[in-house]
RNA sequence: GGUCCCAUCGUCUAGCGGUCCAGGAUAUCGCCCUCUCACGGCGAAGACACGGGUUCGAGUCCCGUUGGGACUACCA
């Protein structure tokens, strides 16, 4: 019998998308496509004083840049008030929940009471049985069983059980009308059909009320899995001062989404020894049950190695094409993508992200160079100028303008000069590229083109000569 | 304070009673490759929090201690 599973991501949207939202979205998002489901963004907008368009805007961009593409919203909690008051008013009659009329301020002395005597602080049940109507200024309380236990058994925890004495009676509906999370949570989860719950697990204690919702209702119970937390360096969990923590901090320091999305999955969860996945590999293993129980730190470090595997596992095109908006960014509009794909080909080896391809790019992006001050002082010596210059000779003469016909040509050079390549690479590099790190003398020398390199060449000279005379 | 959850190299983790004097990845350090930088290859160092049980046998099961974390709102 093909189960249909239904999970959903609910952010709220009262600032950016940051990893550890990702990672459940991404553990949702696999879950469901795994098993050829559903998955659903809700946004949850019901805290008006926290939510901004901005945030909604951000975390839409992060989840369609990571490619966590949803089947159905995003829908908004603060436009389905209709639904959650039709669950509240079925527990009214049904007489599963009622109208409390206790004033904040007594619940608040009543808290520090029982704090103070050292006691759990819960609401004591003055209204429970009163059978009290609406009034201004009341709430609508769920009438939760007074013993017994609540349990289940948590996909990734294994089971879990709470006494009911814990659990106090929990508002549902706030004096201004509105709906709590708790109830909007359960009402939305119940109304769009979820089979799985799959969340954080700071939310394992709210478990056991929402299920008392679910029961209440009458409504089956969905499958709960909760994911550990993910701490930044000092074991603390993540946020903001830990640097950069938004997905599109991520986006704009050049890092593929997919490898974050891989860095992401092996927080937490694992698959032996594997570490590497492509998105399809990604859908096709992962599985709850081999997700850890622990909380973890996050590894920018590792989540970078995994960015450069990405980079080198990416075809030349593909990587031309992520390239774009960073070259945008910095004037290059009409770039020929043929070209950047040659770029990209031999820089993805050693650039570790987008950006550092681009910096790597540099010398074959604009018209002038700048020599490193090093690369200067110790290869752009009056003793390679003759070398320089009987190269730039040969160059001129040559009809095949690639690899092979360049590294034949270097060859026969090197023969006749009597010299090592060790002697003649450096000095060109830094003549060609303005650095001492670049990709191979060759490869530079063919994404560069002819007519360049005797360019750079010619004004390396020109420019030893005018140092050494001055 | 109470409730709940958690505990293997610095970090992410494998391990689902014997095959573990604990494996992989990353970071670090050596060596090799080499026109530079990378990539790659080889190697070094590095962990079962502690204490009790259970068992012929425990990283693996149970209890406790310690240490973390979450929740404890008319916030989500």
């Amino acid at each position: 019998m093909p189960e249909n599973v239904i999970t959903r991501f609910p952010p709220s949207p009262t600032g950016y998308l940051h990893i550890g939202g990702a990672r459940t979205a991404l553990f949702n998002w696999l879950f469901a496509r795994q098993r050829g489901g559903k998955f659903i963004l809700r946004i949850e907008d019901t805290d008006e004083q926290r939510s901004t368009d901005e945030a909604t805007a951000a975390i839409l961009t992060s989840m369609e840049w990571l490619g966590l593409s949803w089947d159905e919203g995003p829908y908004f909690q603060s436009r389905r008030y209709d639904i959650y008051n039709e669950f509240i008013d079925r527990l009214l009659s049904s007489g599963q929940a009622y109208h409390c009329h206790c004033s904040p301020e007594t619940l608040e002395r009543q808290r520090q009471e029982a704090k103070s005597k050292g006691l759990k602080p819960k609401y004591d049940g003055t209204c429970r049985n009163l059978d009290l109507g609406p009034a201004p200024g009341s709430v609508v309380r769920l009438k939760t069983p007074l013993s017994g236990t609540t349990q289940f058994n948590d996909l990734v925890k294994g089971p879990i059980r709470f006494s009911n004495e814990e659990l106090d009676d929990l508002i549902i509906r706030r004096s201004n009308g509105s709906p709590t999370y708790h109830l909007a949570v359960v009402a939305d989860d119940i109304s769009l059909g979820m089979t799985h719950i799959i969340r954080g697990d700071d939310h394992v204690n709210n478990t056991p009320r929402q299920i008392l919702i679910y029961k209440a209702l009458g409504e089956p119970i969905p499958q709960f899995a909760h994911l550990p937390m993910i701490l930044g360096p000092d074991r603390t969990r993540l946020s903001k001062r830990h640097g950069a923590m938004s997905v599109l901090a991520y986006r704009d320091m050049g890092y593929l989404p997919h490898a974050l999305l891989n860095g992401l999955a092996r927080l937490g969860w694992s698959y032996g020894d594997q570490e590497k996945f492509s998105l399809e590999e990604l859908i096709e293993k992962f599985s709850l049950d081999h997700v850890g129980k622990a909380a973890g730190v996050f590894n920018a470090e590792k989540l970078l190695d995994l960015n450069a595997w990405h980079i080198r596992e990416s075809s030349d095109e593909s990587l031309a094409e992520r390239l774009r908006p960073f070259l945008e960014k910095e004037g290059f509009v009409d770039l020929d993508s043929g070209k950047m794909a040659a770029v990209a080909s031999i820089l993805k080896v050693r650039s570790k992200t987008l950006v550092d391809m681009i910096e790597g790019a540099r010398f074959c992006l604009s018209e002038d160079i700048d020599y490193d001050k090093q690369g200067d002082d110790k290869f752009l010596k009056q003793d390679v100028v003759v070398l320089f210059d009987k190269l730039c000779g040969r160059i001129e003469a040559i009809a095949e303008f690639n690899q092979n016909g360049i590294e034949k040509l270097f060859a026969q050079f090197l023969e006749a000069e009597q010299i090592t390549l060790r002697k003649l690479a450096q000095p060109l590099r830094v003549a060609l590229t303005g650095k001492t790190a670049s990709p191979g003398i060759f490869e530079v020398m063919e994404v560069l083109g002819k007519e360049t390199v005797i360019n750079r060449i010619k004004k390396a000279i020109a420019y030893i000569r005018s140092k050494t005379d001055g």
